[in-house]
DNA sequence: CTGGTAGATTGACGACTGTCGATCGACACT
DNA sequence: AGTGTCGATCGACAGTCGTCAATCTACCAG
């Protein structure tokens, strides 16, 4: 994907509506579809530079990708591969603005993962 | 660790009380170590074998391993692998009855991961 | 004591993941 | 055009993970 697209970034099914995305996780045993694609998602806050990254553009609403850099303390392609997994993950999405990069967390989406985690 | 002390299994760090575990990901910026806490957590859900195997002992509120093997189509080391992640990550615990070992959820556990992924 | 069964452990293998240096494309400013 | 910067991509490397066959340890029934 070239760079001229990032603002394009988008989970790879655009949920339409209000869509729950995955049952709740202790109600009911999961078909083996929705455990991957819950399983995908998850995979994307295992790992706890992510989660700082999200953490940190969540506290501040939107956040340069050059503002990441420095607090999460890894290099320019580590934090790019970081913001790719959870904007893939639809966790976070980005806007390209002139030479920079906004992102910010993608609540509902949030939300989802939180209603799966439910009864 | 010898079979005889399956029923022992628990989570790393037993929770006193009502300890939240993990500050809300999206209110403020996350520390280091709770990331990396954080993180293993959401690593045991990172895997769709385990959410349905999850899933399997929430619904049934309590299931023997053996009882696991057919469902989840995975042979007896495997499941025996998962449910040991699960259990350590404290999503849910074994307790040993005989021959078998039964297994329900941690729903406060649960229930911290999923105060983690709110405001 | 002997045989059978539940489940943990070990060892091995392929696949995937996090990391960084180097490079490239896009953009803004002179 | 020339220069500098933001950020994506590539290639490589070490480390981790999911899986299973084989083995081992408890436990129960006879």
């Amino acid at each position: 994907m070239p760079a001229s697209e990032i603002g394009t970034i988008v989970p790879e099914e655009s949920a339409p509506g209000g869509d729950p995305c995955c049952a709740p996780l202790l109600a009911a045993p999961m078909g083996v579809g929705d455990a991957e694609e819950l399983a995908a998602a998850f995979a994307a806050l295992a790992d706890p530079v992510r989660l700082r990254l999200l953490s940190l553009v969540a506290t501040a609403g939107e956040v340069c990708s050059c503002d990441l850099q420095d607090p999460l303390g890894k290099s320019q392609p580590t934090v790019s591969h970081h913001t790719r997994v959870l904007a893939e993950a639809g966790l976070i999405s980005g806007e390209k603005r002139g030479r920079w990069v906004w992102w910010s967390v993608v609540p509902r989406r949030v939300e989802q993962l939180r209603a799966a985690l439910g009864t």
